[in-house]
RNA sequence: CGGGAUGUAGCGCAGCCUGGUAGCGCACCUGCUUCGGGAGCAGGGGGCCGCUGGUUCGAAUCCAGUCAUCCCGACCA
């Protein structure tokens, strides 16, 4: 490709709207532009990228044994009515009417249509497993989109969709697909880990999620120094070591705490580490007030609450509620007395004598304890895990904390959709048998956002070969003399004969701003192309990753270049 | 949806407080010079100041509403 004759529309100047160095990176180097809150043009260099990490997609689920099919974008209301999803989803699901007033969304994900396909067209368990997948473009109305491609309305995934026999087909379809994935993000040269997760929304019974681990990651994730255990903070969970404290109950007393509200300023109030506190939490779940006792320093997990208690909407309580549940304003609610449920987290269970409100403005109570003062109706792990706990499945390591992008999602849905949607298969008994299923995502433009966040410099982007948009860029450095730009066709005429994708930057500008291009859309490879070098037979190659250079004779150039772009591109 | 902020040339911004001819840098066009890390000089083109209404002799500027975008939170395969 002649770049004067494509289109890299890239910029000097940061966009104002960008906050994210992958988002501010994608707009300078002319990759995508906005179209509207969280919807994207793919310009030339943008898609490029794109197709290079479907096409390891692609070539990964086939190698598992995917077979590739396109549903539609549209859906009909009926579908989602069926699975229950038309009224669960929410208003992440775009949905409008045809001219008949029939009611369709835009599908945010494809469950329903490919539940729907194989129960039309399966019917014997010879037909089984089956695994289908298509790339194709989604549409979630996301409350808040943001980060440019990271977290868009309309984006690009990959999704499959496992159907098996049973439970255990279906862990040997659901381990193929985590193995896939993982060969996926190798490929694409990410730094990653795969953490157990909440399976939220979509529903099932487990799930794995890729991410991408940088800064600007907006999940938590943790892993084990010891062992291989990794999960999401959301699920996270910690093995409970505090000791139980075996200290006498002390009486109860009251102390006066003014204006003293929160955890830390109770604590430093009454001169003790938060730890001594319980925080008293009242929340809404499904509109009913219950109450939920943490340790002071500990926070708590809505997630691992919401699945305790199996309710559909959990939310803090505003400061009316809490008035009339504790009688006090907030900051003084506490355990003793209370009239509601009460759920406590496992850590609270082993402690004595401590401090919680006292349900009365600007008074809490000392040497509170269990059973004598108040009894929980539950105990249970509602707390998020924090760094230092120990790991719930191996003996001696603790528990560290990084920041990751959810690239991917491999989930075991079980028979949700298929007992729903009455998927059955008969056996070889002949008799009805419901089919159980996975589900696997990859967000493709989320991928590529990702692989920036954590390859660039101060310079740009600096894509790892396999996907970036271009292997090798030759800076001609002035097409007009003619021995450079003889020089320069040739080199390009020979790498792209030899299936190097390649660009010739054979445009009319000064060699500095030929540099600063080329570093900022980020091409592994740079051929220079000058007057002073090719007089004596020579030209620079130059890796954009290490900036290392080498002044070598133009074939002995092109050799490397393609043996480079063969090593990158080897499986 | 709650909180905060911003809409002025393609991009980045100033002007607004204190109303009176719309400005700067980059980009773009022409010419000359320059040519290994985003060149210099000279000349030039480009604006419904987000939109609607109000106040005023007069509004980018003041007021009200509205739309859009961004950030924090809640939310989210």
């Amino acid at each position: 490709m002649r770049y004067s004759q494509y289109f890299i529309p890239t910029v000097k100047e940061t966009p104002s709207d960008a906050e994210v160095i992958s988002h501010q990176l994608m707009l300078r180097a002319g990759m995508i532009r906005k179209l509207a809150a969280g919807v994207y043009n793919y310009l030339p260099l943008g898609l490029r990228s794109i197709r290079k990490v479907e096409n390891i997609v692609r070539e990964e689920m086939n190698r598992a044994g995917a077979i590739e099919l396109l549903m539609p974008t549209v859906q009909p209301s009926e579908l989602w009515q069926e699975s229950g999803r038309w009224e669960q989803y929410g208003k992440e699901l775009l949905r409008f009417k045809d001219r008949k007033d029939t009611e369709f969304c835009l599908g945010p994900t494809h469950e329903e249509v490919i539940t729907d396909l194989v129960r039309r067209e399966v019917k014997s368990y010879r037909q089984l497993p089956i695994n289908l997948y298509q790339i194709q473009g989604k549409f979630r109305d996301e409350i808040r989109p943001r980060f440019g491609l990271m977290r868009g309305r309309e984006f690009i995934m990959k999704d499959a969709y496992s159907f098996d026999v049973d439970e255990k087909a279906a862990d040997t379809s659901y381990d193929k697909m985590y193995q896939a994935y993982r060969r996926i993000f190798e490929r694409c040269g990410l730094r990653f880990r795969a953490v157990e997760a909440d399976t939220g929304s979509i529903g099932g019974s487990y799930s794995h999620e890729f991410m991408v681990l940088a800064e600007s990651g907006e999940d938590a994730i943790v892993s084990c120094t010891a062992c291989d255990y990794a999960a999401n903070v959301e699920k996270a969970e910690a093995r409970q070591t505090g000791a139980a404290d075996h200290a006498e109950a002390r009486p109860l007393e009251k102390v006066a705490t003014p204006d003293k509200k929160s955890i830390e300023d109770v604590a430093g109030f009454l001169d003790v580490h938060a730890s001594a506190l319980v925080k008293t939490l009242v929340l809404l779940a499904d509109n009913e007030p219950i109450v939920v006792l943490l340790r002071g320093d500990h926070e708590l997990n809505e997630i691992k609450l919401k699945n305790l208690l199996g309710c559909d909407l959990l939310e803090m309580a505003g400061d009316d509620v809490v008035l009339k549940v504790t009688g006090a304003p907030t900051g003084f609610a506490g355990p003793v007395g209370i009239g509601v449920k009460i759920i406590a987290d496992l850590a609270v269970q082993g402690m004595k004598n401590f401090v919680t409100g006292a349900n009365s403005k600007d008074l809490h109570l000392k040497n509170v304890n269990l059973e004598r003062d108040f009894t929980a109706s539950v105990f249970a792990d509602i707390r998020n895990v924090v760094l230092g706990d120990s790991c719930p499945r191996c003996a001696g390591g603790t528990l560290e904390m990084w920041r990751g992008i959810e690239v991917g999602h491999v989930f075991k849905l079980g028979t949700k959709y298929s007992k729903a949607m009455k998927a059955t298969y008969l056996d070889a008994d002949g008799k009805e048998q419901i089919i159980f299923m996975g589900c696997y995502g990859i967000g493709i433009g989320r991928t590529v956002a990702a692989c920036i966040e954590q390859n660039h410099d101060e310079n740009g982007i600096i894509f790892p070969l396999p996907i970036a948009p271009f292997h090798c860029i030759i800076s001609a450095l002035n097409m007009k003399e003619e021995p450079v730009r003889d020089c320069s066709e040739a080199i390009y005429a020979q790498l792209a004969a030899a299936g190097v994708e390649v660009l010739l930057d054979d445009r009319d500008e000064r060699p500095g701003f030929k540099f600063k291009d080329a570093d900022l859309i980020g091409i592994p490879l740079r051929i220079v192309v000058g007057a002073k070098n090719l007089a004596e037979g020579k030209v620079e190659l130059k890796d954009r990753k290490t900036g290392g250079v080498e002044l070598l004779p133009v074939a002995d150039a092109v050799e490397k270049v393609k043996t480079a772009v063969g090593e990158a591109l080897k499986q």
